[in-house]
DNA sequence: CTTGGAATGTCAACAAGGCTGACATAACAT
DNA sequence: ATGTTATGTCAGCCTTGTTGACATTCCAAG
C-alpha cells in the first residue's frame, strides 16, 4: 500500500490487476503500435517499400557486417522471405553484401550511403515521435514503459535484446 | 546522481533523449509486439484463422452489437479487408450479424458462444503473458508504460482508445 | 583429398491480409 | 422521387510471410 511515487493512478490499485486493466493495456499496445509504424511507413510507401525493408535496414544500420543469418534470427523471419527483401535493397544500391573474410560463405552486409540516407530518414521520422511520447509521459514513465516492453518479450528474444541493447 | 527510485537508470539521465535511448526504445517495441501477439497467434494457428480474426473477436467482445462501420474505423483497414475476415468467422459460426434495429441497413455483431469461448481463450493467453509483465515491472512501470504508449497513439486514434476506455 | 555439413542463394507455389475500384442492394433522409 | 449511407461482394493486385526442393560454395574432419 505505501507509495511513494509522485504519479497519481500508479498506486495500490494496479496491483489488482483486473482483466479491465490488462484489457486496456493490450489495446494500448495494439493503437500504440500502430501509431509507432505510421511515420515511417509513410516514407517507405514513396519509395515502394514496406516494413520489412525497414527492419532490414534498421538492424543492418545497428550491426554493421552483420551476416545473414544473424539478421535472419534477430528479425524471426525464414531465409527465403528475407532474402526476397534483401535482394531489393542491394539491387536498388541500398545494401551492400561483401563475402566474410574469415568465412567466405557468409555475407557481411552494409548500408551504402544511399542505405544510410534511408535509415536515417526512417529512423529520424520514428524518433520524432518517440521523442514526443517520451518527452510527454516523463523520465519515470519512460523507464517503467521499456520494464515492461522487456518483461513481455520471449526469453530468447530478451537475450537478443539486451546484447544488441549497449552495442555499437 | 541521486537516485530515489528502485530503478538504477530511471532517474534524470532519461531527460537527455539521446538517439542512442530512443532506439533502444524503439527496439523494445519492436520485439515487444512479437512477444505480445505470439501466444495468441499459435492458438489461431490451430483455429486455422490469423491475427485479423483475433482483433475482430476482440473489438466485437468489447464493445457488444457494434457495426460494421465502426469496427472498421477502430480496426483501421478497408471494409473489403474485415468483410472477408467477418465472413469467415459468421460462416464458422463465431459472429452474428443482426440487422439494425434503428436503421435496417446496419448490421449488429455479436460473439455466439463458440466466438465467446475462442475469445475468451485468446484473451487469456494474452493476458497471462501481460499479467506476468506487469508483476515483473511492477505498478508505478506500468503506469508509465500506458502514459508512454497513449503518447505515442495517433491524435485520432487516441480518442478512439480513450472513449473505449472504461467501457460501455 | 574426399566427403559431410553449414551458409547462402534461388526457384516455385501458396496463403493471409492488406489495398483499390466497381457495382449491387437496401434503407434512411430530404 | 432522389440522393446518400451502410453493407456486401467480385476482381485484381501487392507485400510479406510460409514450405519444399535444389544448387553452390566452402570450411572442417576424416
Amino acid at each position: 500500500m505505501v507509495q511513494r511515487g509522485p504519479n497519481p493512478g500508479s498506486g495500490e490499485n494496479l496491483l489488482f490487476l483486473t482483466d479491465e486493466q490488462l484489457r486496456k493495456g493490450i489495446e494500448a499496445m495494439f493503437f500504440a503500435y500502430r501509431g509507432f509504424t505510421a511515420d515511417p511507413d509513410r516514407i517507405l510507401d514513396e519509395y515502394g517499400y514496406g516494413r520489412a525493408h525497414h527492419r532490414a535496414l534498421h538492424f543492418i544500420n545497428r550491426s554493421h557486417g552483420t551476416t545473414v543469418n544473424n539478421l535472419l534470427t534477430t528479425l524471426g523471419v525464414t531465409k527465403q522471405s528475407l532474402n526476397r527483401v534483401l535482394r531489393g535493397l542491394i539491387e536498388d544500391g541500398l545494401v551492400e553484401a561483401r563475402v566474410g573474410r574469415t568465412d567466405r560463405r557468409e555475407r557481411n552486409l552494409f548500408l551504402t550511403d544511399k542505405g544510410q540516407e534511408l535509415e536515417r530518414k526512417l529512423a529520424e521520422a520514428q524518433r520524432v515521435r518517440m521523442r514526443a511520447a517520451y518527452r510527454a509521459a516523463g523520465p519515470q514513465a519512460v523507464a517503467g514503459f521499456r520494464q515492461v516492453l522487456e518483461a513481455m518479450m520471449d526469453d530468447d528474444i530478451r537475450q537478443t535484446y539486451l546484447s544488441l541493447k549497449d552495442g555499437r
